[in-house]
DNA sequence: TTGAAAAACATGCAATCTGCATGTAGGTAA
DNA sequence: TTACCTACATGCAGATTGCATGTTTTTCAA
């Protein structure tokens, strides 16, 4: 991420460290508890900090979930691009990215924060703000390189719905196997083999 | 739905008075504000009846809300059987029913209740019985009546969440008809309109 | 018809939780 | 050193949930 730079002021080190140990335990306490069912005084406990400074570094608890969100979706997008980066070609890259993201998604508790309660506590829009900005984005983008044609935007969108709940089934106990040849199957179908 | 037989015991029909007016006063609330952000003092308010009513009919106030949830499924899942009914073969089923479900979905406040805050407030388990039991499980029939080979029963799942996935993206002012269009296409990817 | 039992509610209370307002200690800059 | 600012601590007010305990209708059998 960002490298602890020698030259920061003590009070940067300690919001810093603040901060990182609030949204390690909410995301702990999220990931186990859900969002609703977890209050403030548990999730300072954990942290050994007051909700004094948890009010002081977010606004309320569901900006505390955000900042626990944002992190996921950078870290879901990191491993996204990170498998990616290794294709041949615009097709391959899609099916890659998928095993990029079913691998991130395997993360514990990722599922629940990222694809039930976030949804509920932030709004779709902030959602959809932060998917665009991180997997969306890149989906898409793999949409067009693969030569896709028509509504892209909103293909996109469709596919990135199939991928979550794949992510969702699979952490639910489906076949995983099943799933990940479903999905297959719909990259095929939208983005052909031969066109590659 | 159900016509009110003429033999119904006065008890019944108090509790389901009261039932009623539970369920759609919280529904219209739970509809605007969310289910989080509505108070059982509210719901009982607008409903006018008292708290002790509702803890009489329901568990607790998710147990309230599971019953919204299950009214609007079963509307969704009538009308998506009813638009069904009136196709040619298979595939056209699957596209008629696929109208029915976004003609469902317009309903005001539907979308914020069945896709926003039931995965949270419910489960994704109890969300899936619920589905399977209405929409989902007409769409796996109809993939398999259409002949759709490989796993049939992820390919309805992930399918189902394209449905709706573009539903939300139509109710928070995303482009219809682009939306449309690309589950039009992903049928169309799926169930091969020669086939039919 | 009546009276006991059950169903359907009504009321009040205890435990929590959230957000904020106010107080304090440590850090920063002139 | 001093005045200010950041980062945190503490305490409180309002609201909410679920339940425990009354009260009022219904039911049903004698």
């Amino acid at each position: 991420m960002q490298n602890k730079s020698p030259d920061r002021t003590p009070n940067e080190i300690r919001s810093a460290r603040t901060r990182s140990a609030l949204i390690g335990a909410a995301r702990a306490l999220f990931a186990e508890k859900g969002f609703a069912d977890t209050g403030t005084p548990e999730i300072v406990r954990r942290a050994s900090v007051t909700r004094g400074a948890l009010y002081h570094h977010f606004d309320d608890k569901t900006a505390l979930f955000r900042g626990v969100v944002e992190a996921e979706a950078a870290a879901v997008a990191a491993e996204i691009e990170a498998s990616a980066r290794r294709a041949v070609g615009p097709r391959d890259a899609l099916v890659r990215g998928a095993d990029g993201y079913f691998g991130a998604m395997a993360a514990p508790g990722r599922v629940r924060l990222m694809l039930i309660d976030a949804p509920a506590a932030l709004g779709p829009d902030a959602l959809s703000v932060i998917d665009a900005a991180t997997g969306g984005g890149v989906l898409r983008r793999g949409l067009e390189a693969a030569g896709v044609d028509g509504p892209v935007a909103a293909l996109a969108d469709l596919l990135s719905a199939a991928f979550d709940r794949a992510a969702l089934a699979i952490a639910t106990g489906a076949d995983a196997a099943a799933y990940r040849d479903a999905i297959r199957r719909m990259i095929d179908a939208l983005a052909p083999p031969d066109r590659t």
